[in-house]
DNA sequence: GTCTATACGAAGATAGAC
DNA sequence: GTCTATCTTCGTATAGAC
């Protein structure tokens, strides 16, 4: 509610909030490329145009609502480099499973957009997260970099089962990236 | 060139399959989603108008280049049930990577796709498609459905890889869905 | 059959009143 | 800050001349 007395924060940022809220809900469900400016003002009870006043543009409110994911799956490569490398697939495979069911939702976020092209912003995810098939080969070859690939790309086809529980994801990607990879 | 004599047939059919050739090559290369009317024409050399005088409208476009892959998928799944269930696993396995490898570029092309909802007449070989993760599994049991639908969306993940050659696709697909699934 | 011109709608974004 | 109205672009599709 409008706070009676004190510090004149609490109020003014409400719709902003609102906005990016209901935007972050529509990305999850159904991605943020066929998610429109028009459907983030009704579900948050504005205008196309006050979703543009606080957003310089639609891939702004796309940053702003990955920023949080972002820097964890970010630390989580940068963790994950620093580990002896006889450790590093397993540690890998069983954090890239959390990040993944924590975070699953981002699977069918990102579908058909090409971060690199369309959000300049998130590059530098896009970028650690190219790290990621590399962790998970336990090797260098081609071949184990291929079904590191493999599995990486099931995981996410995976992560898009809007169905399935987070236990049941977890315990599928555990069988099958240790099938595939160890 | 036109026939100076005999049968009126060649002539008059050209730019029709102009039109259609041009457009398989752009969907395959960059997705039919994404692929507008506009592209199509200017890669055939004629108008939208002219596109749209051929075909009744752009899913039409689609359906007609989909239609013998289409029929080549229906009759390999049609085919893989009719064989001894302690069979079925492994056959399916050879003979999905055999479909997968030669119509790899369909990933691409209907990606970002609702084959049901855009494109009605293709709703049968979406319908026959949807057993391919029972024939794979090899079980009836929800485990093992789980780590063939991995594997049937890690093999599709793979084919979208336009980098790689047959060879190699075929290689990695061999190793990933016998190590999955077998 | 093929074209130009145009209608129509969806989407991102801006202008200006309040 | 929020709105309505408008602009622009793009995509599908249609109308009508040639």
């Amino acid at each position: 509610m409008t706070s009676t007395a004190g510090t004149t924060i609490p109020l003014r940022e409400r719709t902003r909030r609102e906005i990016k809220d209901q935007a972050f809900a529509l990305f999850m469900e159904h991605g943020y490329a066929v998610t429109s400016i028009a459907d983030i003002a009704a579900a948050a009870g504005c205008s196309k145009a006050s979703v543009l006043y606080h957003f310089e543009n639609k891939a702004a409110i796309l940053s702003e609502v990955m920023e949080p994911t972002a820097t964890h799956m970010d630390a989580l490569v940068r963790r994950l480099v620093t580990f002896p490398p006889e450790q590093v697939q397993e540690r890998a495979i069983d954090e890239f499973i959390e990040v993944a069911v924590r975070y699953r939702g981002l699977a069918v976020m990102l579908e058909g957009i090409q971060i690199a092209d369309e959000i300049p912003s998130l590059a530098a995810v896009a970028d650690s997260c190219s790290l990621l098939p590399q962790l998970l080969a336990g090797g260098t070859d081609a071949d184990r970099l291929s079904v590191a690939m493999f599995a990486l790309n099931g995981a996410i086809a995976e992560c898009k089962d809007q169905e399935r529980d987070d236990d049941s994801l977890r315990a599928v990607l555990q069988l099958c990236l240790r099938r595939l990879l160890l």
